[in-house]
DNA sequence: CAGGATCCCATAGGATACTG
DNA sequence: CAGTATCCTATGGGATCCTG
């Protein structure tokens, strides 16, 4: 928590970065599919089931959007009927990171936000 | 990045927390005001200062939000002028690791983004 | 200086239906 | 199963102007 310690002229320069993850990253899917993925490669379908409450349009947008990003890969496999899979690339795998760190901040939050109800 | 010993069923315990937090954190200019906010207490038109782009009507909105959400204190000092400021509280202090892990991120991916284009 | 009020636009996102 | 097409609404976000 020492963040008292930086000097002003660091602020821009945590800005852009973290202005330029988020760029990629924003919305309300995006991270979703790809914790999803983490857990391993994935078709369609099963992507929907375990992300909650999207709609097709908009996982077929997404994985489109992080594919485009380097983010997400898409697997043809030529069976027939054919198979589609989405995996992780390995530069989504960096973002590892990042989802713990949301993801035990979330977790955090949700404890005060039920004391605070109290 | 050993994300591949984690059990399926881990998916949804993972997804839950992450999906909280972006519910509270989602948008273009949450995090970036945090950001500018870490650097210690600030005046209105110091945060649009360093938070480029963002509009008078945007930085209000955010910041009576975050401060719905307990992450941003207002403080009114009772001076003439009067003077208005805001910090950061203790629960949004814990956002530090996201915050970095961001920062962190973005540099990797705007390095690759770079590499690629060539 | 700190912001609210208003107006407007673009995009995110949802619902439903349909196809190879 | 893996999407696309259409249509719609809600919200994010910008521009401008106004006030205590």
């Amino acid at each position: 928590m020492e963040s008292t310690n930086l000097i002003p002229e660091e602020c821009g320069r945590t800005l852009r970065p973290v202005r330029d993850a988020l760029d990629v990253l924003n919305g309300k899917w995006k991270l979703p599919i790809i914790v999803a993925l983490t857990f391993g490669e994935k078709r369609f379908g099963e992507i929907a089931k375990e992300v909650h409450g999207i709609t097709d349009r908009m996982l077929s947008k997404e994985l489109r959007d992080l594919e485009l990003n380097g983010l997400v890969k898409r697997n043809l496999y030529d069976t027939y009927p054919a198979k589609v899979t989405y995996t992780l690339t390995a530069h989504s795998q960096t973002l590892y990171e990042v989802i713990e760190s949301l993801r035990k901040w979330g977790e955090l939050h949700r404890k005060k936000m039920v004391s605070d109800d109290k």
